[in-house]
RNA sequence: GGGCUCGUAGCUCAGCUGGAUAGAGCACCUCCCUUCUAAGGAGGCGGUCAUAGGUUCGAAUCCUAUCGGGCUCACCA
């Protein structure tokens, strides 16, 4: 049981035997710096059950409480607050019991608990991903990090955008231009090579616009008219009725974008364990809408088209299966969450990493679901996020706007080499060895500069602001994470001695109660869908650790207990700092 | 226009289901490298928590309205 726990239910207790009241709820909070304490009870809450003067009420149940928990050293009241002084031995029990990796075992891990799936990342195959991809990707990656750890099994997926007539035109345009070019003979990578002609069929069709309105089309007209745009919808009724030749030309190019893709996911450091491709999918979600409208979930008009009423919730009527019998967007997202329950039977719930510019898409999706009866349909959330911006404004591809993930991605690794070089750190490490910490710091630096902010706020993204390393970053607490390595390294003796009878320093005490709450932040990241949580803790853990080691000195310098006790706690804090990281999916190196 | 969402220090962000004097980093100013690695530490400056009401012992937090930014309201995906 818990401390926490423990104290509710003797304030409970106390306030029953006291006034004869009952008390649904305690409000505990930690206990503010200034005043003496660790734990501190809320009374006015109790005021409404118990009639008296707060200090009053306050100082009767303190007593009772340090009579009645042992852990309970003393008590003092301000005001309405009733705080709590824990004794340092039940500190020091804590810490004596923080093992090795002692918390990548944690969780609620409840056993008949269903897996949840984790959808993320979702790239169009006809160009390469971009800054915003890079927030859904750790996102999407770090919240089924953080699920795992609080103990349930995942999935991680992904779908592909690979049909569709924006797949057509870089296919066109390769075709036309490309000259047989591919990834080998340009040495480029595929995801690049194909947004280039996509790139290059938007050239062409601007071009052919202009020309058609000097001929005095009007601009309308000219969009619709343009002959680079029409062949590009006659190769995608091609596709659909599976023409050969086309067919072969899709997958070629899809092959070579998938290799580009992975080898950035190589690099960013995330992976799937099932891939849906939306030329697969775009069918599912017909026969869901039959069933439909036989349980009367959907109504028909009389057009023939399908639709959901949604008035009662308070939305409208949406559309799902068009008048011509085809789909639309929601009708196969109907069908593909439904499938991958079909795949996978022991998934209860999923996550959807997809920015916030459909939020009611989601919204939609999941009513529906809910409508036709799903018990896993209960367990869906649309993990949804702000968008990123440049301070020149908006990413705009067209516009050329458009921060290249790749392009990023070494920019920051870069900057990180320079910084370190300057510095002098590494001297003496081999080519090799350095690279590898390059890596590790650029990509911390990337990764924690976007993960630290809440989900649903949009990121302003200053490139030569993401590269600092001074204060609430990556690298800032991976420094820490490599000191602490230092210390142990040197560490000449064994600590496993525990160290009791000692007063805590109250800045030791603080650490010790923030590597106590560890699990529950977890706990929170997960319900919250939201890394911010555990970046902004660890960043608090590590500040904590560096006022206590440069600070503090409990035994006095040059002791071997306090040597001692330091590496402890290097050991611990360090533990926890590199199993956080592993929640961000950001690596740490033992030196930097 | 309807719906959703955001607005906290010059800048970038924390602030848990309402709680004590609103916190960090960057930037600016002062100090501290013989204890782990100064990518660090100690301190200073800096706020009408967009605005106005309301709810109550108590509001950055909840409610309402207003202002401002964003997204969304397709037989597009």
């Amino acid at each position: 049981m818990s401390l926490q726990h423990t104290i509710s239910e003797n304030v409970k207790t106390a306030i029953h035997e006291l006034y004869n009241a009952n008390l649904e709820s305690v409000e505990l909070q930690a206990t503010r710096k200034e005043f003496e304490g660790d734990i501190t009870v809320v009374i006015f809450p109790m005021l409404r059950v118990v009639k008296g003067n707060p200090v009053q009420i306050g100082e009767a149940v303190g007593k009772l409480l340090v009579d009645n928990v042992e852990e309970i050293k003393s008590y003092n009241v301000v005001k309405g607050f009733l705080n709590l002084v824990i004794s340092d031995s039940y500190y020091l029990d804590f810490f004596a019991n923080i093992k090795d990796d002692q918390y990548f075992g944690f969780g609620t891990s409840v056993e008949n608990d269903k897996a949840v799936m984790v959808e993320y990342s979702s790239p169009n195959t006809n160009k390469p991903l971009h800054l915003g991809h890079i927030r859904n990707i750790l996102l999407g990656y770090s919240v089924a990090e953080i699920i795992k750890a609080s103990g349930k099994k995942v999935y991680k997926t992904q779908i592909i955008n690979d049909r569709g007539i924006h797949i057509c035109k870089s296919m066109l345009a390769w075709k036309m231009f490309g000259k047989g070019e591919t990834p080998e003979s340009t040495g480029l990578k595929g995801d690049k090579l194909v947004g280039n002609y996509y790139v290059k069929f938007d050239q062409i069709y601007k071009s052919q616009i202009a020309e058609l309105e000097t001929q005095g089309k009007s601009k309308e007209e000219a969009k619709k008219e343009a002959p680079i745009l029409i062949e590009a919808q006659e190769m995608l009724r091609k596709w659909e009725t599976g023409d050969p030749e086309v067919v072969k030309l899709w997958k070629t190019m899809n092959e070579w974008v998938y290799a580009g893709f992975d080898q950035t996911y190589n690099t960013v450091g995330v992976d799937f364990d099932s891939y849906y491709y939306e030329s697969n999918t775009y069918l599912l979600g017909k026969d869901n809408i039959e069933e439909g409208l036989a349980k009367g979930v959907f109504f028909k008009k009389e057009d023939g088209s399908v639709w959901c009423d949604l008035t009662d919730e308070g939305l409208d009527e949406k559309l799902v299966l068009r008048s011509d019998g085809t789909s639309v967007y929601m009708t196969q997202d109907i069908g593909t969450a439904i499938q991958r329950v079909k795949d996978n039977p022991d998934v209860g719930g999923m996550i959807y990493t997809v920015g916030n510019e459909q939020d009611y898409h989601f919204k939609v999706l999941f009513l529906i679901l809910k409508k036709l009866g799903y018990d896993w349909a209960k367990n869906l959330h649309h993990l949804s996020y702000g968008m990123v911006d440049l301070p020149s404004g908006k990413m705009k591809s067209r516009e050329g706007t458009v921060v290249d993930a790749d392009d990023l991605i070494e920019e920051m690794i870069k900057t990180a080499s320079e910084i370190s070089k300057e510095l002098g750190k590494l001297d003496g490490y081999t080519e090799e060895e350095r690279t590898t910490i390059y890596n590790t710091i650029g990509l911390g630096a990337l990764k924690y500069f976007i993960l630290k902010v809440d989900p649903k706020k949009r990121i302003l993204f200053n490139p030569e602001e993401s590269v600092d390393f001074q204060g609430n970053t990556g690298p800032f607490i991976q420094y820490t994470y490599a000191r602490v390595q230092a210390i142990l390294r040197k560490a000449d003796f064994e600590y496993t001695k525990t160290i009791n009878d000692i007063t805590l320093h109250p800045k030791e005490k603080e650490l010790i109660k923030q590597l106590e709450l560890y699990p529950e932040i977890i706990q929170n990241a997960a319900n919250e869908l939201s890394p911010a949580i555990i970046a902004n803790y660890t960043y608090d853990l590590v500040k904590s650790y560096n006022s206590f080691f440069q600070n503090v000195s409990i035994f006095g310098a040059d002791s071997d207990q306090e040597k001692m006790f330091r590496v402890q706690l290097s050991n611990s804090v360090g533990n926890t700092i590199k199993s956080a990281f592993k929640l961000l999916g950001i690596n740490v190196p033992d030196r930097m």
